[in-house]
DNA sequence: TTTGATGCCTTTTTT
DNA sequence: AGGCATCAAA
């Protein structure tokens, strides 16, 4: 949305043509006389090592250092080969000090990432880089210099999503308002949205303000940034704000910036969101005349966190935010072959308003396999096909490294895993439950966290009775209130109440044992090492007492848990070291070194590459989601596809996209249809996969007519009538017309002998939702079908009977299409 | 405090 | 449907 920028007075100073003017002192001249020469230099010289083997689009990329620049680097292009080279010949050219060089990233693995890639260029000189990191890390860094401008002391605590929504809920309690019909969390998604869009309490819409809590929204928000300085804490959405106004506030300040770095670079520019950009921009612009030297690297065919307030719109503007900007395009793929990009480029050419990039590659092998598409009966079946064509590639000797299966939403991993499991395939499911998220770190966290800062309230509550010590609610509550009328923390109000007798003795006694252990705790702080006193403090505390005497099964993990917590400590200094990265770093790094099939949302394997990669779920609903369409409408839609396109391209050589016809969704089964996004596929790098053991045999006429004996699963589906309805809506007839193609199957590299036992086809789409009635069949009955002839039935799951065919072997039908024989 | 019941939600996720 | 979280009651 437009919101937000145009009323900043800052933006609204159109920064004049760039012209050639003599530089300020401290800036290096870099048009004109000095310019040139430099460059002829830069001539003279022969070109470095770090430069060769760039294609000329990536070197001037790299080259062009003067004046904004616009890389929109395609999936597979060298996206992060450009900016390390970019970093590197800035430093080795002398024209910043890597100190003065801003790089910023979205996550921390990017960041991780482009570090050791500079490092194998330019050695040491990395370490010299302190404004290599993600926005938050260097927010952060920007906050704790001037805490105080805003009203922080430098030693401010940043609270956690959990943190944010327990103290959200207080306040809502204290307004008196109620909790079940206005939930905290939701109400710390909004707060996120708005300070995604940079928006303060005062500046928050209307609407907005009055939409939660009978019109208290506002209030509400304004009572949370207040609590939060009390608490002397940020949560994530200040770490970008607060800098932002101390940079319109104190315009010493942002000079200060602007004469430290010389260059900035960005990454991933198509998920910044507005809050983001203002930051961005305060730091990027310069007096006029004097060059912005900002590179911004992204793919508007990337975007997929439209949801989380990004706006692709920073990126199709960049040409007006930064006038004179250069845009390169990137679009040679050095990834995937030209099935893959021919797929991914036509299925992403049907959205609108892009900046328009084609990748293409020269690798022509005949051999390449086009991009598969795969029609199964349901989801299990979807899963077990997939383990088959691993298992296939296994003993082609691929390896599981290389193989990742990627989802729309995360209850699809789970048939997957079941699989897998039965299977003995290994496997990972990337972004499954974080280590830092586990209950016992976080409280262990807690612990560490009270020591370190007393104010913190939060970290107190959390665990003054954990272990149990007999300090309920109601001592909780008393302790609360007295701080709360003193204004003074809780430790704090807790040492001083043990003093009174406002307690019940055994309360009293309890709260003095909390009080004196952080007391001796905080003592030691400065002069225990780190590793050893965390460990101390867990144990004197009781908490590892609590787990050894758990008896659940979730207890020595939760014990191993706080060993590996421990553990990862040595890496840092101090405990304050260890608590900031904790915040800011939300992972832990997996084990590698394990053949692991991956199994990942679509969501997070942006950025990452596959020998071979299965995408299953191409379903109407589910992908593109309906949501996403109820909700987003067009934009909705294109972000799906947009996700559809990173899901191909993350391909290097073997793309396989599957479909059921049947799935079970909250419960429910559904009759499915095919994703319309099958359709965008041009036929010319796509095939149509027919699992030639189709139930035992059919095709050499086994068991009379099919109609798959003329026509492939496709035309099928997509001539049903529910099908044919969906695509009177869509406005253009489809280029790619399936239905045209008659009796194409493909040659599967083969299930062999052992394959699955056969698709159950039967793809009419009138599967209804009958699960919920009783089943007028039971086990034992003997059915006729019309196509598998007699048989018994071996099981029942809802409208689902499995079903031991005399001549066909056993297979999962609907009831609708046996009748007892 | 622990247990049992009830109610709710169910896309994607970083920091 | 089912899993989880929260809440009320013992």
């Amino acid at each position: 949305m437009m919101s937000g920028f145009d009323d900043i007075p800052f933006f609204d100073e159109e920064p004049a043509p760039r012209k050639q003017q003599p530089a300020p002192a401290g800036i290096p001249a870099t048009g004109g006389i000095a310019a040139r020469a430099m460059a002829a230099r830069d001539r003279a010289q022969p070109r470095p090592d770090y430069l060769s083997g760039l294609n000329p689009e990536q070197s001037e990329a790299v080259e062009t250092l003067d004046g904004p620049v616009l890389v929109l680097a395609g999936a597979g292009t060298g996206k992060t080969r450009v900016l390390t080279t970019r970093i590197a010949h800035i430093l080795s050219t002398n024209r910043a000090f890597p100190s003065q060089i801003l790089a910023v990233t979205f996550t921390n693995k990017a960041a991780r990432e482009m570090k050791e890639r500079i490092g194998v260029l330019v050695g040491h000189a990395v370490e010299g880089m302190p404004w290599l990191g993600t926005f938050h890390s260097i927010g952060v860094k920007l906050l704790r210099r001037h805490a105080e401008l805003v009203g922080l002391r430098s030693d401010f605590t940043i609270l956690d999503t959990d943190d944010v929504v327990r103290l959200i809920k207080q306040l809502i309690q204290a307004e008196g308002i109620d909790d079940k019909r206005w939930p905290a969390k939701q109400f710390a998604g909004m707060i996120d949205g708005w300070k995604n869009k940079g928006l303060d309490p005062a500046q928050i819409p209307e609407g907005d303000a009055r939409a939660f809590a009978n019109g208290k929204g506002r209030e509400l928000y304004a009572a949370y940034q207040n609590r939060l300085l009390t608490l002397n804490a940020c949560d994530f959405g200040d770490l970008l704000l607060h800098p932002i106004r101390i940079f319109r506030m104190h315009a010493d300040v942002l000079k200060d910036y602007h004469d430290k770095f010389r260059y900035i670079l960005v990454d991933e520019y198509q998920d910044t969101n507005t809050a983001q950009y203002m930051w961005l921009r305060l730091l990027a612009q310069r007096p006029k005349g004097v060059p912005q030297n900002v590179c911004c690297v992204g793919d508007d065919d990337q975007s997929i966190y439209g949801w989380r307030g990004a706006e692709v719109d920073n990126i199709l503007r960049f040409e007006k935010d930064f006038p004179g900007a250069k845009v390169i395009k990137l679009e040679r793929n050095y990834r995937s072959t030209e099935h893959i990009l021919g797929a991914a480029g036509h299925l992403i050419a049907h959205n609108e308003g892009r900046l328009g990039k084609t990748l293409f590659t020269d690798r022509t092998d005949p051999d390449d396999e086009k991009v598969q598409v795969h029609a199964a009966w349901d989801s299990e079946e979807e899963a077990r096909a997939v383990g088959e064509e691993i298992e296939q590639l296994q003993r082609k000797s691929h390896k599981l490294n290389d193989m990742a299966i990627l989802v729309r939403a995360s209850f699809q991993m789970r048939e997957f895993e079941d699989r897998f499991v039965t299977l003995g395939l290994n496997y990972r499911v990337i972004g499954g439950p974080r280590f830092y998220e586990r209950l016992e770190i976080r409280d262990a966290m807690a612990y560490f966290r009270l020591v370190c800062q007393p104010a913190d309230d939060l970290a107190f509550e959390r665990i003054v009775n954990t272990p149990k010590r007999g300090l309920g609610d109601t001592t909780v509550r008393t302790l609360h209130d007295y701080a709360r009328a003193r204004d003074i923390p809780m430790l704090a109000a807790a040492s001083e109440i043990i003093e009174t007798d406002e307690l019940k003795p055994k309360a009293r006694k309890a709260l003095f044992d909390v009080v004196t252990d952080f007391r001796r705790w905080q003592s030691l702080l400065e002069t225990t090492v780190h590793t050893e006193l965390a460990e101390q403090i867990l144990d004197e505390s009781g908490y590892t007492a609590m787990w050894q005497n758990d008896k659940t099964a979730e207890a020595p993990g939760r014990l191993e848990n706080l060993k590996e917590l421990i553990r990862s400590m040595e890496a840092f200094e101090s405990l304050r070291g260890f608590l900031e990265h904790v915040a800011l770093v939300m992972d832990a790094e997996q084990n590698e070194n394990l053949d692991a099939v991956s199994i990942m949302t679509l969501h997070s394997a942006k950025g990452l590459e596959f020998d071979t990669v299965f995408l299953p779920g191409w379903e109407e609903g589910l992908f593109p989601h309906q949501r996403a369409l109820d909700e987003g409408g067009r934009s909705g839609l294109e972000e799906e596809r947009r996700l559809a396109y990173v899901g191909i391209t993350r391909a290097k050589h073997r793309c396989h996209i599957w479909f059921v016809s049947n799935r079970r969704i909250h419960g429910l089964w559904q009759s499915t249809m095919p994703s319309r996004f099958l359709e965008e596929l041009p036929l010319a790098h796509v095939d149509v996969a027919e699992n030639e053991q189709s139930y035992g045999g059919y095709g050499r006429g086994g068991y009379g007519q099919s109609r798959f004996d003329k026509a492939d699963p496709f035309q099928n589906n997509y001539s049903t009538p529910g099908w044919k309805r969906a695509q009177q809506h869509r406005s253009d007839a489809t280029r790619d017309n399936w239905g045209t193609r008659s009796g194409h199957a493909v040659e599967r590299i083969g299930y062999g002998e052992s394959g699955p036992r056969g698709r159950t086809i039967d793809g009419e789409l009138v599967a209804k939702s009958t699960a919920t009635e009783p089943s007028r069949f039971s086990v034992g009955d003997r059915v006729f079908h019309m196509k598998f002839g007699n048989g018994n039935i071996a099981a029942i799951e809802g409208n689902k009977l499995t079903i031991d065919f005399d001549r066909a072997g056993q297979k999962r039908v609907l009831d609708g299409f046996v009748e007892k024989a």
